[in-house]
DNA sequence: GTGAAAGCGCTAACAG
DNA sequence: CTGTTAGCGCTTTCAC
């Protein structure tokens, strides 16, 4: 590391002033084209770099963003997040931010990380994933007037949120398993999914019932729920392939259940979040865009902080299916 | 957010000086017990945090971990890498470090990304995983005198080599495989691996070996290799099991390689670092102690930037065998 | 256009 | 044990 040079020595070097240093790094269109060039000419050539600490000073900007990071959940769906966060940390990179990781455990916790981090490092944005149904860490970012955009709709209508986020339209991955079991000619298909109240899992579930439904065939009674994993699903699989004999193929709101529904009986099955899992066992899955979703939190996130008030918008991302022998 | 509360309200507060306080929170016993006391339920009843920037302009700490993190690669195995991140979160936050995520594609571009980071957010020092032969990420830290720890250990010897590193021992975790097969009555245990070469992979046939060895088995030409992924050690496997009719056991790299030597005939196979997916298989597999390691990379770390210098140790910590059907 | 001055919040050094 | 002074590197006024 050669030692640190600060922007006194780039005046210096270029025999100009601190300050048109600064200008010329930051206002470029203050400075003289040519004094510009100079001025970073020799930023180059010293290796300068802006000191963050230095620079958060002044400005109060870290360029720093915060997100939860989890231990895998399930297991089997924990490469998601895994994705998310790549896709985050280069995206954030591009636009010129560091990711900033903490963990908590509940939103109370959560809570209280913010108040840390806010104090002591000072992020300028929050991601926060797996919005869910009630969420307080969203109204407290609302209340506290902070930059934050989540990945995942807000499930509860809060009052007053209207705060930007991304997210990936779940129903319409369903919708695209339930069409390709259509097409491939089955009639009778099930759905198992979680018990109901949990926003994600109830948008899987309407995929599935919205698309039967349009091509005019019957879906009551072919729904099975089960927290998630694979034992609960190929439980929950069998109760409905017992009820219903004639049942061809499932649709399952996630890769854990879909091959817990796999070893019930010999039915079509597709799953959801393409885990790695479902790569290896040949499992048909539905395909999140985890690292466009990710760019677009920062494309959101860099608006926002840009003070642009038309940032509080929202972007929902259509996923793919990705065949495979399962189904 | 209450608004920004500063070291000077503090004071005010607790009718001390601004030092005092300072004082108070970093050298506890400078300052008359009574008059500790004081500040301190001032800070908390002001909610008072120290300002990072501050600090860090004045000390030249920024109580950042920097680690790069990398889209999971062959996919199983990228929540190793996750449990690992999160592990290393939550000892840090204990240890009252954040960690700084970056991503850098190949040594050459990680190093660049050093450099960024040292201008910029200036971490106090990084975790590097996957360390291979040659790495010139770790000579370029240790030209430039940076503080470190790798998890994964020095595989080349370098000349100055002598860098704190944290590793989980798989020749043991592969031993314990092979003990666990030969328990169970195999006698002819056939290992599938990697190109040699690679440290981690050479490192694990070792173990194989070695065991056979001191139960005094002969297990020469009992070896395929083949680069990671379910389909090559399927390949790998039949290969084996073709030249050797007789062998009733695999013990595997990695779980991508046992999950295709599974599907190659009905042998007893066990994989490597029991991913989600051996977990849904019923796959044997070597569990990696992450969480572990990721606290012992912190506390070494705690140590360097307390200036120990005995802190240019190495832990080796051992993995244990999560024994499922597939053996 | 460019330069000089001030100060963000903190802590190391010193004086009391 | 407590208080004062200074300055880390930067950018936001404000003169020139």
């Amino acid at each position: 590391m050669a030692d640190k040079v600060t922007i006194a020595d780039v005046a210096r070097a270029a025999g100009v002033s601190r300050q048109t240093v600064s200008n010329a790094l930051n206002a470029p269109g203050v400075v003289r084209e040519e004094t510009r060039r100079r001025v970073l000419d020799v930023v180059e050539e010293l290796g300068y770099r802006v000191n963050q600490a230095a620079r958060q000073m002044r400005t109060g900007r870290s360029r720093l963003i915060a997100i939860r990071i989890d231990p895998d959940q399930d297991g089997v769906s924990g490469s998601v997040h895994d994705r998310f966060l790549h896709g985050l940390t280069e995206a954030a990179a591009k636009a010129g931010y560091r990711v900033l990781l903490y963990t908590a455990d509940g939103d109370a916790a959560e809570i209280a990380a913010f108040e840390d981090l806010l104090g002591a490092h000072e992020p300028d944005a929050f991601v926060l994933a797996s919005t869910h149904h009630g969420d307080r860490r969203i109204s407290w970012l609302l209340d506290n007037d902070l930059r934050f955009v989540t990945f995942g709709r807000p499930w509860s209508d809060l009052p007053n949120a209207r705060h930007p986020w991304v997210d990936v339209d779940g129903a319409a991955g369903t919708a695209a398993a339930t069409r390709h079991l259509l097409a491939a000619g089955h009639r009778r298909i099930g759905f198992v999914g979680w018990p109901p109240g949990s926003g994600v899992g109830d948008d899987r579930q309407a995929g599935w019932a919205t698309t039967l439904a349009s091509a005019g065939i019957a879906a009551a009674g072919l729904i099975r729920v089960a927290t998630d994993g694979v034992a609960t699903g190929e439980a929950a699989a069998r109760d409905l392939l017992t009820a219903n004999p004639d049942v061809t193929a499932l649709v399952c709101a996630s890769d854990s259940l879909a091959l817990g529904a796999r070893a019930a009986g010999p039915v079509a099955v597709t799953g959801f979040d393409d885990t790695p899992v479902a790569r290896v066992v040949g499992l048909t899955s539905v395909h999140q865009p985890l690292a466009e979703a990710a760019a677009s939190c920062v494309a959101l996130l860099e608006r926002i902080l840009a003070g642009d008030p038309s940032a509080r918008t929202h972007m929902l991302l259509t996923p793919s299916l990705i065949v495979r022998q399962s189904a």
